[in-house]
DNA sequence: TGAATGACAAATT
DNA sequence: TAATTTGCCATTC
């Protein structure tokens, strides 16, 4: 299993101390866990989340305010974004100006 | 143990 | 200005 000390279990308590309404970059979330250069993990560690986590993953986009997902997951983590008010875009891009979440 | 992978980001062409 | 390539860093095969 997993240590407690690991990344992964450091993403996953960033993640979930993002705002809700709010949205926050992999580079941002990699910033916090220490590591400003691993954003790319901060999204293979979201890659990996099971189904049944609480984690609200789907408030970290790219730093383009935009969603690097693909397919099924891209519209579920829009859809959600939707539920919690945040309005995104046509070509699934949102206004990181007003949206990030500001630390 | 080593090589490959990846839901990014920045630099370069 | 836009598109492409390289670099990063931890996890996975």
């Amino acid at each position: 299993m997993d240590q407690p000390d690991t990344f992964q279990h450091r993403i996953w308590q960033i993640v979930a101390a993002i705002p809700y309404g709010r949205v926050a970059t992999y580079g941002d979330v990699a910033l916090l866990a220490g590591s400003p250069r691993a954003a790319r993990q901060v999204g293979g560690v979201l890659s990996r989340l099971p189904a049944d986590t609480t984690l609200p993953w789907h408030r970290v986009v790219n730093r383009h305010g935009t969603l690097s997902l693909q397919g099924e997951r891209l519209l579920c983590q829009r859809d959600a974004l939707a539920s919690e008010g945040i309005e995104i875009s046509d070509d699934g891009q949102l206004d990181l100006a007003s949206w990030r979440w500001q630390f």
